[in-house]
DNA sequence: AATGAATGAGCATTCATTCAT
DNA sequence: GATGAATGAATGCTCATTCAT
């Protein structure tokens, strides 16, 4: 697939096995996926990507890692540009959430679907860094809450609450679980909606 | 270890492998599940399951099947005690789900979390059969909107969200996403209550 | 090189992996042994062998206590012929060792020379079993003690101090360390001699 | 593991990576020694093994060479500090073998009990050499037999027969093959004591 | 003097499946 | 109704070695 020839530059083999296994991973998923495929994929011996990552959990981990800060950017971005109000950002955030999924299944399944007892060799603290993504939610939780905008109980709660309702929004469509019927924008609103409303104060915000 | 002398009852053969298949499901997850270990567990020969089970997908299909009967049944139960309070109703059957999911992680995953893309020889009309299940999500809907108890566009696609939201706070404890500072109950309440709280009228429901 | 229609009767593939691997024992050494050299020299996949053995360690195992049982037998016929005469016994038994040791290379390496650590899952009560065999020698010397016929301290350490005689006499000869302008049969001779020497009372037996 | 810096001197590269080499020798055994491992021990590329060392075997057989080398210093020590009592400085002899095999065991085993057929590439005029240290066994022999302390008849061949049962005794050692509810030392006295006996005129020295 | 990049061959083991009986 | 025998394909990984720089 990818030519050799792409290989001039050094050091960007490596780029070429991570981009090579993301691919992978979309069509095949996590448990097909082989450093002998990724090898084959690419036109390498399966004993080269073993120059760049020690073992196939590294890879994966360096994958992993690389999807948590695209969706740290992504939240990020969106964070600041709705500062001042938590209501429309705790909107956009979910939309990007949302988004970030559908638009990266490949990192998705290896972010959020894994059991960590699968995988045994990640080191916890990434979990914990990974968990950073949640504190947007919270943070616009805990500032609505106190602009009288949100009626929040505990914002970490109500963080992963409102997280668990994204991730099973993102799992199903990814899934393809969803009822053909249903128009896929449809449902994302819904489901977005379906979250934000929980926490609104005034009952306008019911019918934006 | 399941003993031989289990399988006195003539037939019962099939009825042992999906239990033993389900055991081992739990245990090791989908990906280690293997034809041959079934096998060995209740000390038949691996050519013995192929004269009840063509392959190891439809294997995996009954089992599936299964799943979809037994929460079909949870949710039917549910749906019968709550006959006439549509609220009560929903708050019930998104308790049941979780529980359901919680306490067969091992159908859970097969269930829910299998793509279908990568179980090639699934017969779409099975994952029909399996959205049977969220029409008791739609119909408390319907009926809580037709009683002004629920407010509601779209019951099917709300029935949707709702499923979205459950099936988001399943996944997450069962990967073990979940910070473990929050206790789980309260967990599960908070996202339970996200839900419900989205659809119903009063104020008053808000604080229970 | 063996054929395929050597294994006509059934069962006959253990026998026939079991040979084949300690040919190539002699051939290669323990080290340079594999499931796929063994496999390929008899025309079957690499698969079948594992129907015979769950792994390679059960499968050298297997050998060493074939080689165990063989010295057995070597020695016990040995120590019967001679159960009167405790000199002549020991240096039968001797005898009988280094001839055992030289005649089946394949099973020595594995039995004697292997390092424990480097052969995990060998069961320790197997080793205390090969001990058997030591015991010829003992027996042997208690009796010549008790007959005056030898000058032994401690019957044990000496069982051992003459198994290490034997014993560094065959890993020599094995090993193709021994000068080659000495005879072979002079060398085993001087061996056995210099063992026997050392425990026998009388002068006279000096100079057999 | 050793740290770059140590390579202040240059050209000390060869010796650094026989010293490394030796270490990985004792703590992983031959079989378990390789290239790669030898370089990241020292922070050198694997590469650079290969600007000193042809290949594995020729640094192999560096190592074997020092040994020999060693093991002819210690010999030759013991023989000048026991130049005029052949039966003493045999027993020294005996004492230095066994001690230089224990203390080297990675040395013990690339010089002894790797076969010859299995190390192609090691010139025979090595082996030749090797057998040097034989030399000092068969000259207190020689010597003693002149000055009627011993009772020999061929030094060659006893020199050879003595190596064979130090050599035995060594390797049960290294093996762990040696009961152990035998003390260690008693085994070894043993085992010398066995070996002088044989060859010693007077009876007096059976205990001395 | 030293390296980075790369590889082919090899290893033990597991798996779903087939076929003759 | 059940089995024993057998296999091809695959997997993660290690190794000694080469070559261009």
């Amino acid at each position: 697939m990818a030519v050799r020839s792409n290989n001039a530059q050094n050091g960007d083999l490596r780029r070429l096995i991570l981009d090579t296994a993301r691919h992978l991973l979309v069509q095949d998923g996590y448990s097909n996926l082989s450093m002998r495929k990724i090898a084959s994929e690419i036109d390498y011996s399966a004993t080269s990507i073993y120059l760049y990552f020690d073992n196939k959990d590294v890879l994966l981990h360096a994958l992993i890692d690389e999807g948590m800060k695209q969706l740290f950017e992504a939240l990020s971005n969106i964070a600041e540009q709705h500062e001042d109000a938590p209501l429309e950002r705790l909107e956009a955030l979910c939309g990007a959430f949302i988004s970030f999924g559908l638009s990266n299944p490949e990192y998705y399944e290896i972010m959020f679907q894994l059991r960590p007892e699968r995988m045994e060799r990640y080191p916890p603290e990434k979990y914990r860094e990974a968990r950073r993504n949640l504190d947007f939610f919270r943070s616009a939780l805990d500032e609505g809450a106190s602009q009288d905008v949100f009626d929040v109980d505990d914002p970490r709660v109500s963080a992963s609450a409102i997280w668990a309702s994204l991730h099973g929004t993102v799992s199903l469509l990814l899934a393809e679980r969803v009822d053909v019927r249903i128009d896929r924008d449809d449902f994302i609103q819904a489901a977005i909606r379906q979250t934000l409303r929980s926490y609104t104060r005034s009952a306008t915000a019911r019918h934006p």
